[in-house]
DNA sequence: TAAATTTCATAACCTAAGTCAACGTTTTTA
DNA sequence: TAAAAACGTTGACTTAGGTTATGAAATTTA
């Protein structure tokens, strides 16, 4: 069940025996069904998600328009790092897009941790760190590319999300319709076949 | 010429002498004139940029077209966090568009004051983390807002951006021309004289 | 301060995305 | 497994932004 996820830390640092217990210690494995939301709009986001197996998108609610901005698979680290740090509500909404397994552990728990093994500190430095990169690219993509040039790229770079997402919610990540996102995938058709 | 920086530092840690003096010996006092480049694509930014006075835009160079996606006026701090983390070039360019004094001081050196006081730890984790909350927060505008509203929210939130960066930069931040902007402009006014 | 450059606005025309509606297919659910 | 819901495509039409060109005003520079 945490072999995943241990995994995943030890590449970033090693663990002797006592940390990794400890760590092992905080972690709660939790199963979330489709269309469920492993975190809500409102809540104030006080945990770390690491996803074991399925898919999940996490988007803004503005006025009953959902916009989707990211879409996670296994392996993957999920937080919103601006509520867990300032303590805010969130405003971010992530929700499973196939039946998920996820192992989170709470904020508190977290920094008990960096009390007692100076380890985890790293550990959350480079999370945090990952965090910020991977938010810092997607605006460089957002300011930088066209909704068809950057589904291309999705095509070529995450391939899985053009393949097992549903296509509107893929619009909704390239800032555009379902209707425009069908007629962006006929006018690539047309292009391939010349 | 210390004044703001040390400022700006003291609303986040209270400093001893020894920790203030420290930090202004590793303080450089630069000037640029419009249009220089405080940072230039290509280069690794090893350093962390303060505005004393003037303002600067930050922006991609994609085949040619400058996309700019943010202003700093003083009191602001600036680093491309992405290749001050990994020590990869950077893509991102920083142009005077004022007169500009700044402050900035050198990474090596900050992690010299790192292992010496303790609590510039502290400075360098919540620099980071505004950091973050500031592209989180870039990253919402750019996936829920359209450029008319974008342009209605700068207005009202960052009137000096309006009243001091030439309209074609705006465009570009808004992810638009400038022939649109004007013509949003005009929108504007008109929706006003209703 | 005169010339050069930059900035801004406007017009005409083009293009991509939005809107609305219809319809067939796939998936979910009772 | 039958009915309902969700999903994807297409067509007709609208709209916002892009492109190209022109010219005036403001700013910079020599």
């Amino acid at each position: 069940m945490t072999t995943q996820i241990l995994q995943s830390i030890k590449s970033i640092v090693s663990l002797n025996q006592n940390e990794e217990e400890a760590f092992v210690n905080i972690l709660e494995v939790k199963q979330f069904k489709k269309k469920e939301f492993l975190l809500l709009e409102g809540q104030i986001c006080d945990k770390i998600i690491f996803i074991n197996s399925g898919c999940a998108r996490i988007f803004y609610n503005v006025d009953g328009v959902e916009n989707t901005f990211q879409f996670f698979f296994a392996e993957r680290w999920y937080t919103d790092f601006s509520s867990f740090l300032t303590g805010q509500p969130t405003i971010e909404n992530m929700q499973a897009l196939e039946p998920c397994e996820v192992i989170q552990f709470k904020k508190k728990d977290l920094y008990q941790l960096y009390d007692t093994y100076p380890v985890f500190d790293r550990v959350g430095r480079i999370l945090a760190e990952n965090a910020f990169l991977s938010v810092s690219k997607l605006n460089q993509m957002l300011t930088n590319e066209e909704p068809e040039q950057r589904y291309l790229n999705l095509m070529s770079q995450r391939p899985e999300v053009v393949q097992r997402i549903p296509q509107h919610y893929i619009a909704s990540y390239l800032g555009i319709k379902p209707e425009s996102l069908s007629r962006i995938r006929k006018r690539i058709l047309l292009a391939k076949e010349r």
